[in-house]
RNA sequence: GGAGGGGUUCCCGAGCGGCCAAAGGGAUCAGACUGUAAAUCUGACGGCUCCGCCUUCGGAGGUUCGAAUCCUCCCCCCUCCA
């Protein structure tokens, strides 16, 4: 492949490349290059929007570059401010290990086991010792921190901005010097921290790195960015069902900005269909073509065709799912209150919540409504209850 | 160190002695409509033994028949001056 090819293959989805000039000459290099990614180990959980920055280090990987992926256990500490309008709760060393244990667990479902090498920032900012510190942070100024988007806002917003924050972008920025990057990927979030990174590798006498930036992915809300603690983001370790249904609910609109970020498909074929929904087609065929496509990378094909057949009968034919595990509950002598029954089952959160499901009528036992909030069940039966269209369980009554 | 402003339910943000479980918006959830879409509309949105009762408005005390609202001390945040 020539330097030319591999230039195009790695532009394609980002959102910036800092500096296209630069990324060629290295490549002109004929070495491979050191492409470094950092992840905070804050959330348990990579979801499709990780996967978006992960698809590239993969892409970069396959072309015969080195990958560094670089997990922040140093900086978790910290908690990274980016994005945030509040300061983040740093985590316990005990947190941040196993965090960054289901990590490694997740990364190599993507990226190839033995072409990564995985690091942790702790190991050197330990060594840099408060001597290296100072003089990590006198390479910025306080205005120059202040011209980051998110630090800017909160200061003119009367926010806190605690200084440790201002180390978050030094220590990454210095992790690139650690491991004298040629790339660093990130969100666009991250640009503020990637060319610091730059900045400090030439303090450091080296050169500096390229900086690539990828979109960030919608969330299923369709506007904020996919996050764990929005709550609107596709694990990859969601259960196929799971992964198969949530990818259904996004908007048409966004199915298209998913096709776009996660998709393997070629770029025209994407482009046609596009074209055949705005002429009558239904995007829900289309939409099902996604959801296989990402259940299949991250289960099976088999499981992807398995989570289709059992979402038509589920909410096509508005079906009762068949692989419900059995909940035993034991009964109270007096019967068992419909509302302490939904709770205990797991259906609702408090007694509170299951009359108020029971007054807006969505609440069903094996598929019939039911209108009566002081239903008492006896024991010896086994059914299934629902709770709004989604949740389910199979009690049996001891 | 000095002066002023502020901490309200998941978030933002009203309230400033009783009519306050606390306006409004967002998020969320349920129902209708549907392609489990989205958008929209309706409703709910502290807990409980649920037509009534119990616990909330930074924390601890106090004044009052009665406090998120007044007083005292404490904790935290912001701004300005040094």
């Amino acid at each position: 492949m020539s330097n030319a090819e591999m230039f195009s293959l790695i532009r394609r989805g980002t959102n910036e490349i800092l500096t296209e000039e630069i990324l060629e000459t290295k490549l002109a290099e004929n070495r491979p290059l050191r492409v470094k990614a950092g992840f905070d180990p804050t959330a348990p959980d990579l979801h499709l929007g990780h996967t978006v920055l992960i698809n590239k280090m993969k892409q970069f990987q396959d072309l015969g570059h080195d990958v560094l992926f670089l997990i922040g256990d140093f900086t978790g500490m910290i908690g990274d401010p980016t994005g945030k309008n509040v300061t983040r709760k740093p985590l316990s060393r005990d947190e941040i290990i196993e965090n960054a244990a289901t990590y490694e667990e997740q990364i190599f479902k993507i990226l190839d086991r033995d072409k990564t090498s995985v690091k942790f920032n702790s190991a050197w900012i330990h060594k840099l010792g408060s001597a290296g510190l100072v003089e990590l942070a006198a390479q910025h100024t306080v205005a120059r921190m202040l011209e980051r988007d998110d630090f800017n806002k909160r200061y003119k917003n009367g926010q806190p901005i605690a200084i440790h924050e201002f180390l978050y972008p030094l220590i990454q920025g210095y992790d690139s010097v650690v491991l004298n990057a040629d790339v660093e990927l990130g969100g666009t979030d991250q640009k503020f921290n990637l060319l610091v990174g730059r900045q400090l590798q030439e303090h450091y006498g080296q050169t500096p790195q390229v900086v690539i930036t990828m979109p960030l992915l919608e969330g299923l809300d369709g506007v904020q960015k996919m996050s764990k603690s929005l709550g609107n983001y596709i694990a990859i370790a969601d259960p196929a069902n799971e992964m198969f249904g949530k990818i259904m609910s996004i908007s048409d609109v966004l199915m298209w900005r998913y096709y776009e970020l996660l998709s393997f498909r070629p770029l025209n074929e994407i482009e046609r269909w596009q074209q055949n929904c705005e002429s009558g087609a239904n995007p829900r065929d289309f939409k099902y073509r996604l959801a296989e496509e990402i259940v299949t990378r991250f289960h099976s094909s088999a499981a992807a065709r398995k989570a289709l057949e059992s979402f038509q009968a589920r909410f096509q034919k508005s079906a009762i799912p068949e692989d419900l595990e059995l909940k035993s509950l034991t009964t109270p002598k007096e019967g068992y209150a419909i509302a302490n029954l939904l709770k205990d089952a797991g259906l609702t959160s408090s007694t509170s919540e299951s009359y108020r499901m029971l007054r807006q009528g969505g609440v069903r036992i094996d598929g019939e409504k039911i209108a009566d909030e002081k239903l008492i069940l006896t024991s010896g039966t086994t059914q299934v209850y629902q709770v709004g269209k989604r949740k389910f369980a199979r009690v049996q009554l001891l």
